[in-house]
RNA sequence: GGGCUCGUAGUGAAGUGGUUAUCACGCCUCCCUGUCACGGAGGAGAUCGCCGGUUCAAAUCCGGUCGAGCCCGCCA
């Protein structure tokens, strides 16, 4: 019977068998001890000379070894203890030693402080699996499955799964094709979203449905998004009619992951909703982090009648208050500079407050009240800084809401302890291509638009409001959701907008658009996005880290060697053929 | 597709034009009976990612290329 190393503590003068890998060895000649790890954590094991046969085997192991040890579990004397680990007071006395399995050198570091590349540690990551951390990791994430699955079932929501071989959904991502080979020449698609389905699941008349759902898209990866394949949890809801409903239902569900499992506090117990167009006002983004201030502040009608003609011809003058900001050094400024400047900016002006004076290179073009004007809306005082953004509104916002991040990460404002959660509501329909002008949709063809048909008619077609929400924690967009368009003749008509005519809808949604015509109750839904939520409770800033087996940057797995080229007969079985480049 | 950064023994790092490329961990041999990242003595191990160029001389400078990371585009 095996013993795990951390119950050994609680077995003085037992005789155990203990089976895991050599973390260390000790060899002191006459004396060897052996870290034996296994899932539960350390214990180490005593080897002495009297015991010739095991002695014999403690001399040749070594890093990772695979062992099995029996003997008596022994109190350590005074001053021998280790309080480092949790097995520390005891050791075990071998009697018995075993070599299961050898290992070579490792390729990676798995014992250090410091880490392997990223690069060596995804191509051994069974070896990189084997750190704590990892294993924690693995651990919590499963806890964290076990508690959104009570949270649903509580909530009286049926898991249903969806098929993993699905079409191909245009107006989205890539898509992941799989060749059919019953069906030559056609592709199956993995799905971005299981989104049909569960809409087909209400008329079908499941009340709640939910699932931890596969996504797959084809687009490239960012620290924070994962290349090809995460995990949401899905849900939808019959009979709403109302997004609220939805977003007060699964809210506790975050809150408690973000405090009762990731031992973290609340910024607000109120999650606030804030309407699209007020958080690119106010924050120059549609996934703010609240956890701290340097709100754009609108600065356009005090500095309309300015001297200084970057403001003055400015579409909108915006600024935001850096507290402490004046101890930034000029190289420091230039810094910024360049980022505001990649976001589309001509410069950066600022105005520093020290020793009770305004320094800037730009007071000089500034009129007394407007300095006074600026530093009063602002609520600058001395030891600040205040950084300008002055062109067409968008650019702006999206200078100042960039710079904004740059500065709380500068100065560390961002509390790891603290989840800011808020509801991003209202989002645009519609939204204008820049380039090329033309009008495509903002972020979901299937939400209801807020005022249903007619709203559709509206001169101003950038002005229909989707009845569309984003939840944001920290900074980061963990859900998405919205109220569905349930309705035949709204769904013509707002693909009929951007020019796709009746024919087309039919085509790509033809379940849809034809389950809609036999009953389809109203319904809102939403999916959260696991894979980020926990990698921001786990406080990782790369979502890769929380994930078992990752895929890299170029979407390769460089454990498995995915993708990869198959076999010719493989390709004559679906006709296909690879073209010569 | 674009921008920035990086690539040096098995691993992590140092080395910004000039001796035999340095250090730590790991590996091998030997010594060591109370360590806990044990300690000590010795040893092996690197075409400095690859190709080309500049130079009397290149890990170092330049160009290209491959690979990795971050960002932009993209992500209904």
């Amino acid at each position: 019977m095996r013993t795990f190393a951390k119950d050994t503590v609680s077995k003085t003068s037992e005789t155990v068998t203990v089976k895991g890998w050599v973390n260390s060895r000790r060899d002191h000649g006459g004396l060897i001890f052996i870290d034996l790890r296994d899932h539960t954590g350390l214990v180490q094991l005593n080897i002495r000379p009297d015991q010739a046969e095991a002695f014999k085997i403690g001399e040749s192991l070594r890093d990772e070894f695979v062992i099995s040890a029996t003997g008596q579990v022994m109190e350590r004397g005074e001053g021998l203890k280790n309080p480092n680990i949790d097995t520390g007071e005891v050791e075990i006395k071998v009697d018995e030693l075993t070599i299961l399995n050898r290992s070579e050198a490792l390729p990676i570091q798995i014992h250090s402080e410091a880490q392997s590349s990223e690069e060596l540690r995804l191509k051994y990551r069974y070896l990189d699996l084997r750190r704590p951390k990892m294993q924690d990791m693995l651990k919590k994430r499963a806890d964290m499955y076990h508690r959104i699955r009570s949270f649903m079932e509580q909530t009286d929501f049926t898991e249903v799964t969806t098929p993993i071989l699905a079409s191909s959904s245009p107006e989205g991502a890539r898509d992941f094709l799989i060749p059919s080979r019953l069906q030559q020449g056609k592709f199956y698609a993995l799905p971005q979203a299981p989104q049909q389905f569960k809409q087909l699941l209400m008329v079908g008349g499941v009340p709640r449905y939910y699932q931890l759902a596969a996504c797959f898209r084809d687009e490239d990866p960012r620290a924070d998004r994962l290349y090809g394949e995460f995990y949401q949890l899905d849900l939808e809801m019959s009979f709403v009619e109302d997004g609220e409903e939805v977003r007060s239902l699964t809210e506790p569900l975050i809150k408690q992951l973000s405090t009762d499992f990731a031992g973290k506090k609340l910024l607000n117990e109120a999650i606030p909703r804030i309407p699209y167009v007020e958080s690119m006002e106010r924050y120059g983004t549609d996934k703010p982090d609240l956890r701290y201030g340097m709100e754009l502040t609108e600065l356009t009608t005090e500095l309309q009648n300015t001297e200084f003609g970057v403001f003055k011809n400015a579409e909108c003058v915006k600024a935001i208050c850096v507290k402490g900001g004046s101890e930034l050094s000029r190289s420091q400024i230039d810094k910024f500079t360049e980022i505001a400047k990649a976001e589309g900016a001509g410069g950066l002006a600022y105005l520093t407050y020290k020793d009770g004076e305004v320094q800037s290179p730009i007071a000089k073009f500034l009129k007394t009240e407007e300095l006074e004007a600026i530093k009063s809306k602002l609520g600058a005082t001395d030891g600040d800084i205040v950084f300008f953004g002055a062109d067409k509104r968008s650019v702006v916002n999206k200078v100042l809401g960039r710079l904004r991040i740059e500065f709380a990460n500068h100065f560390g404002l961002k509390d790891p302890n603290i989840v800011a959660l808020c509801w991003i509501i209202d989002f645009p329909f519609y939204e204008k291509d820049e380039h090329t002008g033309k009008l495509d949709f903002g972020h979901n063809p299937f939400s209801m638009p807020k005022g249903g048909l007619e709203a559709l008619d509206s001169e101003d077609k950038l002005a229909i409001v989707a009845d569309q929400y984003d939840m944001v924690m920290n900074g980061y967009e963990i859900c998405s959701g919205g109220v569905r368009n349930h309705n035949p003749e709204i769904m013509y008509k707002v693909f009929g907008i951007l020019g796709f005519d009746q024919a087309y809808v039919d085509s790509r949604f033809g379940a849809m658009i034809s389950a809609f015509k036999y009953g389809a109750p109203p319904h809102a839904g939403c999916a959260y996005g696991v894979d980020r939520i926990f990698m921001e409770l786990m406080g990782e800033t790369n979502i890769r880290e929380v994930v078992a087996f990752p895929k890299n940057g170029s979407g390769v797995d460089a454990m498995m060697q995915s993708p990869n080229t198959v076999d010719l007969e493989q390709l004559d079985d679906l006709n296909l053929r690879i073209l010569e480049s």
